[in-house]
DNA sequence: GTAGGGTTAG
């Protein structure tokens, strides 16, 4: 028995010799390395060593634990983090403060996000734009929306970041009338050139109304961004309109545009949904040379493409052949098998991930509990395997 | 010049 390579150096703490050990700066350079690396777990766990040592991140380093903790949702070591520095002068900062602001909304706790908002006394755009953000995040639009009326009344300058935010509210609130004075701002302001997100975010709204609106901003974009790409294609997508979308993914191979997972997924969902079997099949392996089938969204996709067109078969190899399933993708294989009336195959499934320990979902359950309906004895299997 | 916030997704 041996501990695969891969797990045994991701493990590894990056060990500092001794004469180092108490010196912040060494350790602030590691946080800034497993920041690279996306390692949050990294991340959270040399802050800890750095905490058992006494020695404090400074202002550039503690905004990046407090971003970990908010994507790890680890709530009580961001919430320690924040009582350590109560007293200290970092909490002066407007940067560490800015994290704070960030990291509460993301755990979903707004009173003590308001909370560190409010005590500052200088609030500059980016603070603003958290608290912001922040709530549209998590769907309080009007509450974004209101406190962007404030920032007006405090002369700050809305920057590209407040708009996108702004955007994103008027969208999901159908404000169009809103929508379109950010567009004109926008324009007036120069801020679409300043930055890419902010014509995203204006397609995105426009999605919400009319997507040849959107395409119209799309088409009059300089350079646009792979993001820009997906949010057009999924928007003709969601409007039903697959041939557009089909077209439009064509242009950019045409075009030679490098995409990535998501035009992967957007991509297979249209084939899906068109009917498509053969160029979804072309998708495939265009996905496997370019390595997006390890994505477990895209695999997922190519899953539910297959039975939609009709082909158990093909999605019953695809979902063996994956290594590293998660429950999303044995939710979508049980469902398909319901799909073609295969209930015990469904059935066989489920007991799979009994017996293999994986952790079922709400989901799951839903899916296992219409299996049950279709069963003979399948009130009594229902209560036998269902959570009481 | 740089940091703290912001766009697409099963």
């Amino acid at each position: 028995m041996e501990i695969p390579a891969c797990v045994a150096f991701q493990r590894l703490p990056l060990l500092p010799n001794k004469t180092q050990t108490k010196d912040p700066k060494h350790w602030n350079s590691i946080i800034k390395h497993h920041t690279k690396l996306k390692n949050d777990t990294g991340i959270l766990t040399t802050y800890t060593h750095m905490e058992s040592l006494g020695i404090c991140p400074d202002n550039s380093t503690l905004p990046l634990v407090l971003k970990a903790c908010a994507r790890l949702n680890a709530v009580e070591s961001g919430k320690k983090i924040h009582s350590h520095i109560q007293n200290t002068k970092l909490i002066e900062d407007v940067r560490v403060r800015t994290a704070l602001v960030d990291f509460y909304c993301k755990c979903g706790f707004f009173e003590e996000a308001l909370h560190v908002f409010g005590e500052m006394s200088e609030r500059d755009v980016v603070l603003w734009n958290a608290m912001i953000s922040g709530y549209v995040g998590r769907g309080h639009h009007e509450e974004a929306i209101g406190l962007f009326m404030k920032m007006g009344r405090e002369n700050l300058r809305p920057s590209s970041g407040t708009m996108v935010a702004l955007l994103l509210a008027c969208g999901e609130l159908l404000e169009l009338r809103m929508g379109k004075e950010v567009h004109g701002y926008c324009l007036r302001n120069g801020l679409f050139e300043a930055d890419p997100r902010v014509i995203t975010a204006l397609i995105g709204f426009y999605l919400r109304f009319d997507v040849r609106v959107s395409r119209l901003v799309f088409d009059m974009m300089d350079s646009r961004s792979i993001v820009s790409w997906n949010a057009m294609i999924r928007g003709y997508f969601d409007v039903g309109d697959c041939s557009e979308a089909l077209k439009l993914f064509m242009q950019m191979l045409v075009d030679g545009v490098t995409f990535d997972s998501v035009t992967m997924l957007v991509a297979i969902q249209v084939c899906a949904e068109f009917g498509s079997l053969k160029l979804g099949m072309q998708i495939h392996q265009m996905a496997i040379k370019l390595e997006f089938n390890n994505d477990l969204f895209v695999a997922n996709a190519l899953l539910r493409m297959y039975s939609e067109n009709g082909s158990l078969e093909f999605s019953r190899e695809l979902f063996e052949s994956i290594t590293t399933r998660d429950i999303a993708m044995w939710n979508s294989m049980i469902s398909v098998y319901i799909g073609f009336g295969c209930y015990e195959e469904a059935l066989s499934l489920f007991i799979r991930i009994r017996t293999e320990c994986i952790r079922e979902d709400e989901i799951t359950i839903a899916i296992m509990l219409s299996v049950c309906e279709q069963l003979a004895d399948g009130l009594r299997m229902g209560k036998a395997y269902m959570p009481m």
